[in-house]
DNA sequence: CAAGTTTTTTACCTATCGGTACGTTACCTC
DNA sequence: GAGGTAACGTACCGATAGGTAAAAAACTTG
């Protein structure tokens, strides 16, 4: 029964086009002709596959988070805690300044759209923040080595934000090497 | 000589209500009307003024600084090492998640101005923080209490870091009061 | 009061924004 | 091959962006 003209453009590699635009740029400062050159498609096919910009921009952050994003659910992973934290911490540090991608971090530019378009946008990245450091939180509440003087909570919103730093410090432009003695320092100030 | 209809309003007055407007909604989200709206004067008022949006961007953040950021370089005055710190921190808190005023960091936000217009803009932002982490850095190089385990320029660079955090924790939603305990932790982790 | 100066107001400019109508093209099924 | 279907390209929509021309209004100086 169905049939029809098919797609002359992958959807997977046309969303990874956007994300590197979105995530260059920002929500605001990406248009939708900015998009479709960069995907290499028309409005038309973009909002057919893709419904309006919000919605592209929800999909294009989903897909940064279990791609880009992934290493922060991985880091969880980790024996133990201090481990845990580390890759937390160097994993932002290479995702946030990392050399064939933009600077900074999608998750907290987006934090930064305040426009009277980005709401919806907004709210979606801040949702995703907020699920991300409870992940944390729990993977410390049932750790079996975190030291006496921690809180779980307090701690995981503490690493979170010293995260959220380094993503200022790349889109400031600090290159890797420096934020990556930054995040060590950090570590050490935490954990020794 | 000179004469002409005189000005009816306040310049300064009217870079408050800029600042505010910018502050909330960011560079790339304010237009030219919420200006006008906010600062109860029109186009032609404020291009004579102040400029174009560029130049009264700049003019406000410089209000911003030594305004509402005065607290940053102020901070640098405290006897010792350990109260630069704290004050840096807790005045950060104070400034991004205040009862009165915008949550966020405008210097914070605007780093992530990044559209083909904001070039300026976030150039602004990023010397503006630059001025900032080199004053903290002289204050630590001259500080008779420096802690051994610690470099001036690394220090002052993670105290940075930490400040964006809270910025964008404060941006993201998060109140003063845990934004307090998060600042204290990270005191306590860096000092004891 | 007249001349000169500067601000204010109104109305408008072009470019671009996000989003869509519509006719054409390419495919599958019968 | 004919009919149905879905994506394609083009050309367009109203709204709004930042920015300005020009005349009316309010002041100072002579």
């Amino acid at each position: 029964m169905p049939g029809g003209r098919p797609r002359s453009f992958d959807a997977d590699t046309a969303l990874d086009r956007a994300l590197e635009v979105f995530w260059r740029h920002g929500y605001e400062g990406t248009s939708l002709t900015d998009l479709t050159a960069a995907m290499g498609i028309n409005k038309p096919s973009l909002y057919a596959a893709f419904g309006n910009k919000e919605e592209l921009f929800a999909k294009v952050l989903a897909r940064y988070l279990d791609g880009p994003g992934a290493y922060s659910a991985e880091a969880l992973d980790a024996p133990t805690c201090r481990e845990v934290l580390e890759r937390l911490v160097h994993g932002a540090v290479d995702l946030t300044a990392g050399q064939n991608t933009p600077h900074g971090c999608l998750c907290v530019t987006s934090v930064h759209a305040r426009g009277p378009d980005a709401h919806a946008v907004r709210q979606d990245a801040v949702a995703a923040r907020k699920a991300g450091e409870a992940a944390l939180r729990r993977r410390l509440e049932q750790a079996a080595d975190l030291p006496s003087r921690y809180e779980p909570a307090a701690l995981a919103a503490l690493v979170h934000t010293i995260c959220d730093g380094i993503a200022v410090q790349a889109a400031a432009g600090r290159g890797h090497d420096e934020l990556r003695q930054i995040g060590d320092l950090a570590l050490r100030a935490l954990l020794d």
